[in-house]
RNA sequence: GCGCCACUAGCUCAGCUGGUAGAGCAUCCGACUCUUAAUCGGCAGGUCCACGGUUCGAUCCCGUGGUGGCGCACCA
C-alpha cells in the first residue's frame, strides 16, 4: 500500500487535507513552513520571571503554539517551550497584511519564533507583542482538545510525545527522575566509585532469579541472552582489582507486567571490596536519603497518601522476627523442611510439593510482612536457600549475610556480604540447577566463567542493587511503573504495526 | 494465565426498553485591533474496536476475538 493511500484512507484525512493546504498556501508565498534555525534569546519562563528588565525590550521567542485567539485583526496565542508558556500578542498592522494572512493559518501545534518586544497586556499577563512571526515547523496532526488534554491512558503511553506536549506533569517526573539519577551519580563518585558498562548480551543469565529474553547473533549463529541482572559481571570486575563500581542499566526479565513490572526496566548496582553487607547498608540509607533531600529537599514525602520518612538511620527488621510478629509462626522453631510445609499449610500459603524451609519463610515473608513495611526499612536474615549469591553468615550458615530495603510494602533495594568462596558457589550454582532440573526456569543457570573468576579470588566484597523505576515511583508519587518509563513496553496495535 | 471493567467524531464525553447517533473543544466558512476554557453566527465531520449470532431491525442483547486499565496469579 502507497503512502499515498494510507493518507487518505486515514480517518482524520478532511483534517489531513486542510493542513496539507496550509502546506502549499506557505510554499505558494515562498516561505519554507520547515524551517532550519531560529536564533531564539530568551526562554519564556526568563521572560516571566525577569519582566522588571526586560519590558520594552526585543526578544527572540520560540515554541509550540497551545492555544489561539483569534480576533480578526488581532490574534492572541500562547507558545510553549521547555521552560514554560508565555503569551504571544499579533497584530495586522505590526506584521503587515500579507503575513497576517499566513499567522492567521496558524493552527495550535505548530511551532513559530517569535521576534517582538515585552509588555503586559490591559488583563495584566506578560507577553510579546510580535513584529514578526515566522512559522518554524508545521503540524499535520491536532492535538488533544485543550481543557481536558489527553487522558485515555492507553493512548498517553502509547504516544507518550502527544502526553508530554500536553500533561506538563508527566514532563516534570522524568525531569525528576533525570535528577534522581544525576544525585546517585553525584552521591557515589563523591565516594570514589566508578562508573561502567557491561555486557547486555549475555551467554549466560545470571545475577538474578527470573526468565530471560533469547536473541541470536546470526554471525557467531547463537543464541544469546539479554541480561537479567549486571551483577555477575561487576563482580568480575573486583576480582580484576576495581575495587568502587557501580553501573546503571537495563535489565530485562521476561515475565508479567503489571504495576510494579515492566519487562525491560533499570537498575543501579554497586560492589565495594573490603566491605560487607553491613557497610553497604549504611551506603544505602545515606544514599537514598541524599537524593530523597536533594529532590525534595526534606526528608518526609508523600507517596499515596502515606508520608514516608527516610531520616537515618532505617529501622531494621530480622526477616524471622517480622515473621513472627505479623504471622504468629516462630520459624526459630520450625527446623526442617516438612515442618515448615504443614506450617504452611495451616496457614493456607501456597507452597510446591517440595519447598525447602528457606522457600517457605520466604512466602510466609512476602505474604506477611512485606505489606507492613511502609516506612523505609532494612530486612535482613534471608535464608541461604533463597539467596545464591550471597555469602552465608558466620554464626548461623542456614542464613546469609543480606539485606533488603522495603518502603510502603515494596522492595527498593537487596544487597549482600558477596559469596567469594568459589567452591561454596559452586554448590550453590549446582542447588540451583537442581532446582532448575525441577522445572524451575528461574533457577539460577551454572555460570562457569563467573566460578573461575571467583576461583581467582575475590575480596570480601558488598553489593546493592536498586531498582531505579521503583526508586522514581516513590519519589514522584507515581502508581505504576509506566508512569516513570517514557515508553513503557505495549502491544503493537494494528494501526501502528510495521510492516 | 484467570476475573472485573472500558472501547462511540481529532480530543473529552452523553446516548433511555433494541428503532442505524449527539454535545463541548478542535477543524472549516463568516464577524470581531488587549484576548486568555475569548465571544457570536453557520457548515461539516462516524467501520459506535472487529467478526459472528439473536431479531423485521443491534452502538445497545448473546458469543468469539482484539487492545487497554485494575485486581489476582506469576515475578525472591
Amino acid at each position: 500500500m502507497s503512502c499515498m493511500e494510507v493518507i487518505f484512507m486515514d480517518s482524520q484525512s478532511e483534517l489531513w487535507r486542510v493542513r496539507l493546504d496550509k502546506l502549499d498556501l506557505f510554499r505558494s508565498k515562498g516561505v519554507e513552513p520547515y524551517a532550519d534555525h531560529y536564533a531564539r534569546t530568551h526562554m519564556a519562563q526568563d521572560i516571566i520571571e525577569n519582566f522588571g528588565e526586560l519590558e520594552g525590550q526585543g526578544v527572540k521567542v520560540a515554541g509550540r503554539i497551545m492555544s489561539k485567539r483569534d480576533q480578526g485583526k488581532v490574534i492572541f496565542v500562547h507558545i510553549q517551550d521547555f521552560s514554560g508558556r508565555i503569551q504571544i500578542y499579533i497584530r495586522r498592522d505590526d506584521v503587515g497584511s500579507e503575513r497576517f494572512d499566513l499567522i492567521s493559518t496558524l493552527d495550535v501545534g505548530d511551532f513559530v519564533g517569535v521576534d517582538g518586544s515585552v509588555f503586559r497586556t490591559k488583563r495584566g499577563e506578560i507577553s510579546v507583542h510580535a513584529r514578526q512571526v515566522d512559522i518554524l515547523s508545521k503540524a499535520m496532526r491536532p492535538l488533544p482538545e485543550k481543557f481536558h488534554g489527553l487522558t485515555n491512558v492507553e493512548m498517553r503511553y502509547r504516544q507518550r510525545y502527544v502526553d508530554l506536549i500536553v500533561n506538563p506533569d508527566v514532563r516534570s517526573v522524568f525531569v525528576t527522575r533525570s535528577k534522581i539519577i544525576r544525585a546517585m551519580r553525584e552521591f557515589l563518585e563523591n565516594k570514589g566509585f566508578l562508573e561502567v558498562e557491561t555486557p547486555t548480551l549475555h551467554t549466560v543469565a545470571g545475577g538474578a532469579a527470573a526468565r530471560p529474553f533469547i536473541t541470536h547473533h546470526n554471525t557467531l549463529d547463537m543464541d544469546l541472552y539479554l541480561r537479567i541482572a549486571l551483577e555477575l559481571y561487576l563482580k568480575r570486575l573486583i576480582v580484576g582489582g576495581f575495587e568502587k563500581v557501580y553501573e546503571i542499566g537495563r535489565n530485562f526479565r521476561n515475565e508479567g507486567i503489571s504495576i510494579k513490572h515492566n519487562p525491560e526496566f533499570t537498575m543501579m548496582e554497586l560492589y565495594q571490596a573490603y566491605a560487607n553487607f553491613r557497610d553497604i547498608m549504611e551506603l544505602t540509607e545515606n544514599m537514598i536519603a541524599y537524593i530523597v533531600e536533594k529532590v525534595h529537599g526534606t526528608l518526609d514525602i508523600s507517596y499515596q497518601g502515606e508520608v514516608l520518612h527516610f531520616a537515618t538511620p532505617w529501622s531494621r527488621l530480622q526477616m524471622l522476627d517480622g515473621i513472627l510478629e505479623y504471622s504468629g509462626v516462630d520459624f526459630r522453631n520450625i527446623t526442617d523442611d516438612e515442618e515448615a510445609r504443614s506450617a504452611a499449610r495451616a496457614q493456607g500459603i501456597h507452597i510446591g510439593e517440595d519447598a525447602t524451609r528457606g522457600q517457605i519463610i520466604n512466602e510466609f515473608f512476602e505474604e506477611f510482612v512485606e505489606p507492613k513495611l511502609i516506612q523505609p526499612t532494612f530486612v535482613i536474615g534471608h535464608p541461604v536457600e533463597i539467596s545464591p549469591l550471597a555469602k552465608r553468615n558466620a554464626q548461623n550458615p542456614a542464613y546469609t549475610d543480606r539485606f533488603e530495603a522495603f518502603a510502603y510494602g515494596r522492595e527498593l533495594g537487596n544487597a549482600f556480604s558477596e559469596l567469594n568462596d568459589p567452591i561454596d558457589q559452586r554448590k550453590r550454582f549446582e542447588a540451583q540447577m537442581a532446582e532448575r532440573e525441577k522445572g524451575d526456569d528461574e533457577a539460577h543457570m551454572m555460570d562457569e566463567d563467573f566460578l573461575r573468576a571467583l576461583e581467582y579470588g575475590l575480596p570480601p566484597t558488598g553489593g546493592l542493587g536498586i531498582g531505579i523505576d521503583r526508586l522514581v515511583m516513590l519519589l514522584t508519587d507515581s502508581a505504576s511503573i509506566r508512569d516513570v518509563i517514557l515508553f513503557p513496553t505495549m502491544r503493537p496495535r494494528d494501526d501502528q504495526a510495521s510492516e
